[in-house]
Order: C-alpha cells, then structure tokens, then sequence
DNA sequence: GGATTAATTCATCAACTGATGAATTCCAAG
DNA sequence: CTTGGAATTCATCAGTTGATGAATTAATCC
C-alpha cells in the first residue's frame, strides 16, 4: 500500500504543466472571477503544487493577462470586418464576435468581462480593446462627423456588451440556449441600426 | 494630553451607527465590488469597529443585501410602467430606470450589478430581479404566446444592461455625459421594437 | 436607583491568501 | 560520467480575511 506519495523533482515525460495551468486558470477566472480565485486553487485544479504555478508566472496578475493573450487571432477578424461594407456591418461584426465567444477562446473572454466589472484597471483594459480595436473595426470608412461616429459606435457597443452580459454571464433565457444563428438575426438590425440607421436628434446640422 | 483613546461602550447622543455603515457599505461595494471590499474597510471608512458591523449585520452576505434592499421604492414606479400601454412602454420603463439609476439608489444598483457579474449566486440575485420584477412588468398585458414573450423580454433586458454597463461601469461616451432625455431617446425605439415590433424568424406560425 | 437592554470596542481565532527559498528529481549537453 | 539547468514539491512566512465572545459604557424602563 501507500502508493503514491508524490515526491518532488522533475516527472518522466509529462512537459505540459504549463498549459494545463493556463487552462485551469482560464476556467476558473471564467467561472469564479478573479478575485474569487485563489493561485491555490488553479494549482489544485491543474492537478499541481501552486508554488509550481509561482515557477512559470511571477505573480497572479501575469498569471491573468497571461489568460487574455487570445489563443485565436481576433485581430484578422477584425479586420475582415473592417473590410466590409457597412451596410452589412452590423450581421458581420455579430458572426465575428459570436463566433470567438463560441471557440475555446470562450473562458478567456468571460474572464476578461468578469475582470473588466470587478475592478477599475481591468475595466480600463476592455475599454482599450473595446474603443481601439472593435469600435475602430466597426467605424472603419463610415461617413458623419466625429461626435456622431462616436456615438454610434457606443450604441453599437451598449448592444453587444448586452448580449455578451445576458448570454453569457447572466445567462438569461432563451438566449443561452438560442443557437449563434437565432441570436444573429435577432440582434444584427439593432446594431446595423445604431451603425448607419438614422437618430432622432443625431447631432447632423447643416 | 492623549486626547482621545476611544474606549467601548455606548456613546452619547448619535445613534446612526447602522445607517453610516450602510452608506459606506453602498460606496465601497460599488466601487470596488463584493469580493475585493472587505468588512474591515467598511468599518474603517464609517468610522467604527469591525465588530459592530457584524453586530447589525450577522456576516457580510446579509450587509451586501442589506445594501441592495433600495431606499426608494422601484416596486411602485415598475407597477407604474406595468399600467402603461404597451406601445410606450419602451420609453416608459428607460424613463423609470435612468430616473432610479440616477438617484440616491445608484451605488445600490452600482453594487447589485457589479456583484452579479463577479460571483454566481449574486447573478442568480441579478437574474431573479431582472426576470420576476422589470421583465415581468414589461410584459404584463402583452400579446403572444410563452416563447415569444420571453424572448421579447430578455432581449429587452439585453438592451437594458447593455446600457448600464457601458454607461454606469465602463464609463464609455459619450453615453456617460449624454443627459437621461437623450439616452432615452436613442434607445426607446430599439426597445419598444424589441417588446412589440415583428421579428424576421419570431416563433409565431400558424 | 436598580435592572435590562442596546451600542460599542477589544482581543482573539482559525482559515486562507499570495509569495519565497530551499530541496529534490529528472533531462540534456559536454 | 559529469555538470548545469529545468521541473517539481515542501515548508514556511507575513498579511488579511470573516467571525466570535467578552468587556465596557450609555440609554431606557420600572
């Protein structure tokens, strides 16, 4: 008896430690939100000593943009929507957005949404990603002067962080279980709307 | 000199202990969220010792609550979007939403929604809300069948928290600075569409 | 005024947190 | 075979957290 005890030093073929953790760490902070996720408890989830999690990541905070880093590469999605015309913006930039948050990018992001709400830096952070990268994607060749552009990119952001809050963190139904497609031809009109419908008081004078 | 050593026992005149730390309770969760503000901060930033904190509040869930049972009273303002026709309702319910959103009840709601997004059980608390009180109100006395209704009602909410977020958390603009009349009146149409507008695949056969 | 009850603080607990440094074991280069 | 580095665990630290029970002071009731 007394099988195994498990000693220290390094282990036979196994070198995939490291990104079990970022596994392990990706799933919690989804689930769990940071603060509520101890580097305890990813080592134990990762099957692993947590001073081993201290070994490949100085500390909790590079332990968590390491999750971000996207294993996709939204920036070529991104720029493919860019690349459309506008009238169809809204559908393209949904698919886009919906189908990251469908591949195993999925905990990254809900961390990144969870971190964003639960505290002030990581809130800047989305809204870099969010004003930079997607609205700028969203903007790209559309006419109007710059207050208007502005507000309708917020528009358009106010609806897809709505989605993501309902589908994904709240999870209300029927939007959970509504397939990408349902969820697309629900919300692309809204959004196309916000892009390059016309406002009640959009500030175009002249 | 060694003016004031504060010893314990009851003090003179002031006997608004509880509702000062309710306050503070209020501040820090909607600045810093549940997890991150600790018992200790609560009582230090109202100016008294932990342990009376736990004496009117038995552990810190019941003080989170506690902040979240809301000052005004939003039961009658919904009843009072629920007695609107349902054609204005869209506008209606915004109305009635900014209106709480911008009163003293905002860190309440600040640390209702915070809270949602950074534990499960306080989503739960969210989604409760959310389904049993505003959705309901929004759909009383509206037409079609079960599936139809509820999907009207959580994409209307999708649109609600949409805003929230990016108004009251990221602080995007120009929706931050945008004044209530004008919020209201570029999202009521999306809305009003949402609760009574036709849909491209809307469950209604026959 | 004596007894009861409420308000308040102190001292303390066990649990957990993130983090570090030293030890152990294996692999690979020379 | 030796030597250096990488992978892994152990033991441990100081700090924080939520929570409790006892002590102290004041207000209130009779």
């Amino acid at each position: 008896m007394t099988a195994d005890a498990p000693r220290p030093g390094r282990r036979r073929g196994t070198g995939n430690s490291r990104a079990t953790i970022l596994d392990s760490a990706r799933k919690l902070f989804a689930e769990q939100g940071y603060d509520a996720t101890s580097m305890r408890a990813i080592a134990r989830d990762a099957g692993v000593d947590s001073a081993l999690v201290h070994h490949y990541f100085r500390d909790k905070d590079e332990l968590f943009v390491s999750c971000i880093e996207l294993p996709a590469d939204p920036e070529s999605v991104l720029a493919a929507v860019a690349r459309t015309v506008p009238e169809v913006r809204g559908e393209t930039l949904l698919r886009a957005v919906l189908g990251l948050w469908e591949s195993s990018a999925q905990p990254a992001l809900i961390a990144l949404l969870r971190g964003a709400v639960s505290s002030a830096p990581n809130a800047e952070l989305l809204r870099q990603v969010l004003t930079k990268r997607i609205i700028a994607a969203l903007l790209t060749d559309l006419a109007g002067n710059a207050a208007d552009r502005q507000l309708r990119g917020a528009l358009a952001a106010s609806a897809l962080i709505g989605l993501l809050m309902t589908r994904y963190i709240l999870k209300l139904e029927p939007l959970v279980s509504a397939s990408g497609e349902e969820v697309i031809s629900l919300l692309a009109p809204t959004l196309q709307h916000y892009l390059t419908g016309n406002f009640p008081r959009s500030p175009s004078p002249a």
